[in-house]
DNA sequence: TCGAACTTTCAAAATATATTGAAACTCAAT
DNA sequence: ATTGAGTTTCAATATATTTTGAAAGTTCGA
């Protein structure tokens, strides 16, 4: 295979799996294109490479920037703004983590700890279902959450290593 | 809160969070729904608390069944067929796990696997940032893979005693 | 203050996804 | 073999999401 081939596999399949997992599949793929690219690019260049309009870039590109993975370079003398992905993978997925943690977990979290303290008749398999089911996905979350907010503060290599070493 | 107003909280998050997160919203309230409901439910039931049709309930049960959350009760003398959710949150936890692998993670790390074959000049900027980043991305994807599968395999306790141990 | 170079906005259009509902199908009892 | 209680299918429809593109906005040098 060839690089030209390889690198739009490599967006399509950036932007499947985004799409897949709730992610805008345009964003994916910009950021895709990003992070195989050496130099900062145009809007200009991005529309080019993926064949979408100004206007999707910009949005797109200002979604990459709050979720932190995309930084907008200025240069002495152009007024062009040139994006550029941080290439780090490490990065990227505590900082999808984070933000995924953020927007969806915490608040998920927080209806489940109102739901848990509902309370009702104790002999009553429907009270009784539904407060085991809402207090064990509850505790899940939390175990979940905690785990994410390890990640986050953890360095690779120590984090991988000590997950990894739980099989051994 | 009451009971029937907590229910419909639940029914409600639950379904955010899976659309969210790539399934299917009503997918996911149906699940909510049967997670939080002692028996067995028809499908003229599911239907009526949902306010669905017959068609999407029928389509919806058959997905939870092939992710293997749901099952079929039939009952002696009955031609209606029942549905009922695994209540074990691990079991959930695990068998999502495992579906989202097989049709999601597994078709991207075969596709990494071929990217990072691909050959070229070792000097061009262009090629160096390509196979970098997919080299990286194809390591986290394994050690992803890995915790997933260990995962699938291992018991509830254990597990997250396991990784919550990492930060004491 | 003008205008060229560039960015941003957002209503409208295009596309993708989910849902409906009625017809077709299945199956067992009569 | 017909009926009726149920399930399944899927074309049509409704809804939600994404994308476009042109107009409005910004910024800066001359």
């Amino acid at each position: 295979m060839e690089l030209p081939e390889a690198k739009q596999k490599f967006i399509e399949a950036w932007g499947k799996l985004g799409s897949e997992w709730g992610i805008n599949r345009t964003m994916a793929q910009v950021h895709a294109l990003l992070l195989i690219t050496p130099d900062a690019l145009t809007t200009e260049e991005i529309m080019e490479a993926l064949s979408i309009s100004r206007g999707n870039v910009n949005m797109t590109v200002r979604d990459l920037i709050n979720w932190g993975l995309v930084e907008k370079q200025l240069r002495a003398g152009e007024r062009k703004e040139y994006f550029y992905a941080d290439k780090d993978t490490w990065n990227i997925a505590r900082q999808v983590a984070k933000e995924r943690r953020k927007r969806e977990l915490d608040p998920v979290i927080k209806i489940l700890d109102e739901l848990v303290k509902v309370e009702g008749d104790k002999k009553d398999p429907a009270y009784k279902t539904f407060h085991k089911s809402v207090t064990d996905i509850n505790k899940l979350a939390k175990n979940v959450d905690k785990t994410l907010e390890t990640m986050i503060k953890a360095d690779e290599s120590w984090f991988w290593g000590s997950i990894l070493k739980i099989f051994k």
